[in-house]
RNA sequence: GGAUGGGUGCCCGAGUGGUUAAAGGGGGCGGUCUGUAAAAUCGCUGGCUUUGCGCCUACGUUGGUUCGAAUCCAACCCCAUCCA
């Protein structure tokens, strides 16, 4: 699967990497590394900056590091640069000025995690893992102020978000402006050949290259991947904003929420994360295909690569079952059949759900037609008599079973 | 140190004495519809409740004025901008 790829056309290779990419400054750079790389049996050093604080790799981030796994392929050497120094400060762009501090057990934990994610896509024995503070936490100053010289306000305020942060008074902090150079330092101390990173990294990279020039370096080529749109088909994906599909999600949840995602969000999707071919696709929908099948594909797809085959085909029944046929999935939690046997208020069934969290939302639901018991919607006022076979269904999607008390069974409804 | 602006519900944001559990938007949740957990559309969105236009909690903190305060006063804390 990792086997070195020997083509010969240069130009070819270039137009394989730079497939799904927003940009790649140069892809004549690029070329001629490649080739001297070729030539020389010199690998080449193709870095990617983590953040230590994030350990949960989620769709938007696969994409960057399947490019890399094509480096990978071609035998070059992807070096995962953890920016345990840089986080400190955070990237400027967060709003959160000063961030805690992490200690070394919780970086190299969060580094671990990130690998053995990353390692769904990328063949983990052919990673090197660097962490920055390895150069930048022994910097004296004198070296700072070195680092400092390479840079001038003008280039820095050139940067989108501290150029309106000027502009609008908005504080900025002396120390968020190292954060360019300290990234760009990395790329010195690693003597990158490339460095991948999203579009929003492209200030940062640029930065990079002209430090490395500064140190006397060949500047690396910076390869642009594009943003990802999260599930609401609007905004970046991201852990904060709540749109994102986390590559560990377990199956079914995987696939549920690629199946939630707009429609029109189905053809990049597709390309980023797939390599689909959007004319194909869209080809298809001009033909009158059902988008909810081509999702159905693509929820599948995913739920293929990131788990298996196995994985992908249940996770289509599930949903099917639940959402299309509307049944009990058969891995509904199961609580026990309430204690006394007799009729019960619903509203008191339903306040003691796990996921209710008050009786106010219980009586809304029961109001509203949401609560579902044993197929017949319930109203406030009913009264219910809970037996081992019985199941409720809130809303759409969330069911529970009941089951005679055992011993051992925990009791969750509790809060 | 000084000046100015500001701290409102999950988030953003209106509100300058009672009709304010607090406009509007976002988010979330529920109903309908459907091709799905899409779109569209309607509704709900502090808690308790014998469901009553009832009680409790809530507008940075603490006190005060008032029959009554998110709204007025005082002190304090925090945030931002500018000046030094």
């Amino acid at each position: 699967m990792f086997g070195r790829i020997r083509v010969q056309d240069i130009g070819k290779i270039v137009d394989w990497l730079a497939d799904g990419t927003e940009e790649i400054v140069s892809r004549e750079l690029l070329a001629q590394k490649l080739e001297r790389s070729e030539r020389e049996g010199r690998p080449l050093v193709v870095k990617l900056g983590v953040d230590p604080t994030a350990p949960d790799l989620h769709f938007g981030h696969t994409v960057v590091i399947e490019k890399l796994r094509q480096f990978q392929e071609l035998g070059h050497q992807v070096v995962f640069l953890i920016g345990d120094m840089t986080g400190r400060i955070g990237d400027p762009t967060d709003r959160t000025a000063t961030r805690r501090q992490l200690s070394e057990e919780e970086v190299r934990a969060n580094a671990a995690t990130y690998i053995e994610q990353a390692s769904k896509i990328l063949d983990p024995n052919r990673l090197v893992l660097r962490y920055n503070s390895e150069w930048l936490g022994s910097l004296d100053f004198v070296s700072v102020i070195r680092l400092l010289s390479q840079m001038t306000l003008a280039r820095i305020l050139e940067r989108d978000d501290f150029h309106n942060r000027f502009v609008n008074h908005v504080p900025i902090h002396l120390h968020e402006l190292m954060y360019p150079l300290m990234q760009g330092y990395d790329s010195v101390a690693l003597r990158a050949d490339v460095e991948l990173g999203g579009t929003d990294q492209k200030f940062n990279i640029m930065t990079a290259r002209q430090i490395q020039e500064g140190f006397g370096q060949e500047p690396e080529v910076g390869i642009f991947t594009p943003i990802l749109e999260g599930t609401d088909g609007v905004r970046r994906m991201g852990k904060s904003l709540g749109n994102y599909v986390g590559v560990s999600e377990p199956p079914e949840e995987m696939y549920g929420k690629v199946m939630s995602i707009p429609d029109h969000l189905i053809v990049r999707w597709g390309q980023l994360l797939l390599g689909w071919k959007s004319q194909a696709v869209q080809a298809r929908l001009a033909a009158g295909a059902n988008p909810r099948d081509l999702k159905a594909e693509l929820a599948e797809g995913l739920v293929r690569r990131f788990w298996d085959e196995e994985a992908a085909r249940r996770a289509a029944e599930h949903f099917d079952r639940v959402f299309r046929q509307r049944e009990v999935p058969e891995d509904a939690p199961v609580l026990p059949v309430p204690a006394g046997g007799g009729p019960l208020a619903a509203l008191d069934l339903v306040a003691a759900l796990p996921d209710v969290p008050s009786r106010s939302e219980a009586r809304r639901l029961l109001q509203q037609g949401g609560i579902r018991f044993n197929g017949e919607r319930l109203s406030v006022n009913d009264q219910v008599v809970v037996t081992a076979d019985s199941w409720i269904k809130v809303g759409k999607r969330r069911f529970y079973r009941f089951a005679a008390a055992e011993e051992g069974m925990t009791d969750d409804r509790g809060r």
